[in-house]
RNA sequence: GCCCCCGUAGCUCAAUGGAUAGAGCACCGGACUUCUAAUCCGACGGUUCCGCGUUCGAAUCGCGGCGGGGGCGCCA
């Protein structure tokens, strides 16, 4: 925000030490540094040219030289516009910023940006994202949800930092998983599906949990017992190669039962905010992925040991690596079916070649790391220029406090039941808190605040952090949460509800309060903090900037009166404070894709 | 055996190689006749797992340990 400024002073510098015949610092940056109530840029260039001349001369202690050469250079920055003064602290350069110029800059670049504000300049790549990508037959757990919930915060982030984006998700709707629970299903459930998107989902996501328990070894099992269970598992056998044979009343159970699935998945990304752009469904990839392993076979990549053994590519061999890192990956079994990373390579292609991807994000758990590393590798050994571009955006499991979830062993926890249970814990509060809140009106805050609760919490873990569920820990609305943010929104809303409109641009030529200054610091910060974290694809940036920023607010709210201030300039001043903090929170929770109410 | 991730306050987690390592939760003590207290203020809390190294400067980078988690040719 004051980079025109903060140039000058950078060449006032190169000029001062060029006078002062003195080297060149290495590096040179300046960092936002919040003086005591008072706003700056401080840099450590001066260690770095003390550090130079202690090269050549031993005797120099470089702290104090550094704070020597700050304060020769003091004179070279006396007359930049913009700047109060110029200090020498501790070996640092530091920049006072003129006070009320930077306050009616920051909040006139907001209001004027409105919505835009922070947004990045248009990019001319193209990124595909690709999340949400639940195996059909299966519940949708929270597991699920903290994949969605990051990945569709990442793809707002980019495309809010000026990509040009693509939503996909891939949904495993084949394997012998899915198999099974049809199987169990046509044997002992046909027909009694509830009434229900969710009711039905769920339903079928139980019969594959038994489906499997049906088919998996128990431990004291009977001769009796164990017969059935070969049986069991021999029949889902046939049923799988009936599938693959393309029996069509096979198919006729299989796309009714995935249609349930996709129907619930459909529901829940309704519920999220989440418009996928494109679906790439597993069982339609099979048939190419087969062509793409003999192609690869053609190129002398892959080695075929058909049909005695399987097709792979020994990815360190051909990279030319003395230790194993990325090892050997099959892509063909010796039968001459595909499997997961055959999948993802004929995925890949498709995406390069038919969508015109320059970057490409799989938002998948942290286990597949390796699977992802081999399918690049041998992306790149392909050649394909984008593989350098491919990201995993691994994230951690979501566990229980008892241990993992498994949707085989069905002790999972549903996001739909856990949604449930937020928003009835919402609504009481509402209707202690707010008892004029009522009706579709409530019912709209209660999505928006129970909904944001369990998102805020997903997404202010790191993703590489496993998260372990805990209930009452994931619905706290205190402190670092999504109705703590949600407040201050409403806060700012219902001041700036009282008055008609805006004021025009003002100069803030009061003495501001610290919480004024703190509060308009942390909105002049968010055009970086965003850049940052879509650089490095982490959502979590600005999760914790909306929290700080929410925090800023509150600070101020409660520190001075707004519509009360002693004098109009004042009254006017903090009004635009007030709009340019709502609309920065509005655009932090926007990108996390929570929704910020008009009440709470 | 090899590869990846992690180790920071009692707990959950932050911190582009920069200044006195910060929040939330929990616990303790305060503030509602207010632009809505889902808020705010205060107190308590640290050998940043250990060692060596690089650097003017290391929680951060490198090497070696220790501890935890995950992964490693025909599951996805």
């Amino acid at each position: 925000m004051f980079r025109q400024e903060l140039h000058q002073a950078t060449e006032a510098i190169h000029n001062g030490l060029k006078r002062l015949n003195l080297p060149e610092p290495k590096t040179f940056d300046w960092l936002p540094t919040p003086f005591e109530g008072d706003w700056g840029y401080g840099t450590a260039a001066c260690f770095q040219v003390a550090a130079v001349e202690a090269k050549t001369d031993q005797n120099i202690k470089v702290p104090q030289r550094a704070h020597e050469i700050a304060n020769l250079l003091l004179d070279d920055l006396q007359n930049i516009e913009g700047f109060n003064r110029a200090e020498a602290v501790k070996g640092y350069l530091n920049l006072h910023i003129n006070t009320s110029v930077y306050a009616q800059r920051v909040t006139d670049s907001v209001i004027n940006a409105g919505q835009d504000f922070g947004r990045g300049a248009k990019k001319d790549e193209r990124v595909m994202v690709e999340y949400a990508q639940p195996n059909t037959h299966h519940s949708f757990h929270i597991g699920h949800a903290r994949n969605a919930i990051l990945g569709e915060a990442l793809a707002r982030l980019v495309e809010f930092a000026g990509f040009d984006t693509i939503r996909a998700s891939y949904p495993g709707d084949i394997g012998l998983g899915v198999i099974t629970c049809m199987w169990a299903y046509e044997k002992f459930h046909e027909g009694q599906e509830p009434e229900g998107i969710h009711e039905r989902g769920q339903w079928l996501g139980n019969i594959y949990t038994e489906a499997t328990t049906l088919v998996t070894p128990k431990e004291d099992e009977t001769e009796n017992e164990a017969q059935q269970r070969l049986q069991n598992d021999a029949e889902r056998r046939a049923l799988y190669k009936k599938w693959d044979e393309g029996d069509p009343h096979v198919r006729e159970l299989w796309h009714k039962t995935r249609q349930w699935s996709l129907d619930e998945l459909a529901d829940i990304l309704r519920i999220l905010d989440i418009n996928i752009d494109v679906y790439f469904f597993e069982s339609e990839v099979d048939e190419p992925a087969k062509q793409i392993a003999e192609e690869l076979i053609q190129l002398g990549i892959a080695e075929d040991e058909r049909p005695d053994g399987p097709v792979f590519v020994k990815i360190d061999e051909k990279l030319h690596l003395n230790k194993e890192k990325y090892r050997t990956a099959v892509i063909l079994r010796s039968d001459g079916t595909t499997l997961y990373s055959t999948k993802d390579l004929a995925l890949a292609k498709d995406k390069f070649e038919d969508y015109h991807v320059d970057r490409s994000v799989y938002v998948v758990d942290v286990r597949q790391s390796l699977h992802f590393q081999q399918v690049f590798k041998i992306l790149e050994l392909w050649g394909f220029p984008q593989a350098e571009k491919c990201f995993h955006l691994a994230y951690g499991f979501v566990t229980l406090p008892e241990g993992a979830m498994s949707a085989r062993k069905g002790n999972v926890i549903l996001f739909m039941d856990v949604l449930a249970e937020a928003e009835g814990r919402v609504r009481a509060i509402i209707e202690e808190k707010n008892p004029n809140l009522t009706g579709e009106q409530r019912e709209t805050v209660v999505r928006q605040i129970g909904l944001g609760a369990l998102t805020y919490g997903m997404l202010s873990v790191d993703n590489n952090r496993d998260i372990v569920f805990d209930l009452d820990e994931a619905l706290s609305f205190d402190g670092q949460s999504a109705p703590y943010i949600q407040n201050a929104y409403v806060r700012a809303n219902s001041i700036l509800r009282k008055v008609e409109e805006l004021p025009e641009s003002t100069s803030f030529d009061y003495e501001l309060d610290p919480t004024e200054i703190e509060l308009i610091d942390v909105i002049s910060r968010f055009p970086t903090v965003l850049q940052k974290a879509a650089e490095n694809y982490k959502p979590l940036l600005i999760a914790a900037y909306a929290f700080e920023l929410a925090k800023a607010f509150h600070h101020f709210y409660h520190a001075v009166r707004v519509l009360q201030a002693d004098v109009e300039r004042e009254i006017n001043a903090r009004l635009r404070i007030t709009a340019a903090a709502r609309e920065t929170i509005a655009i932090a929770l926007k990108l996390l894709g929570i929704e910020a109410p008009d009440a709470m």
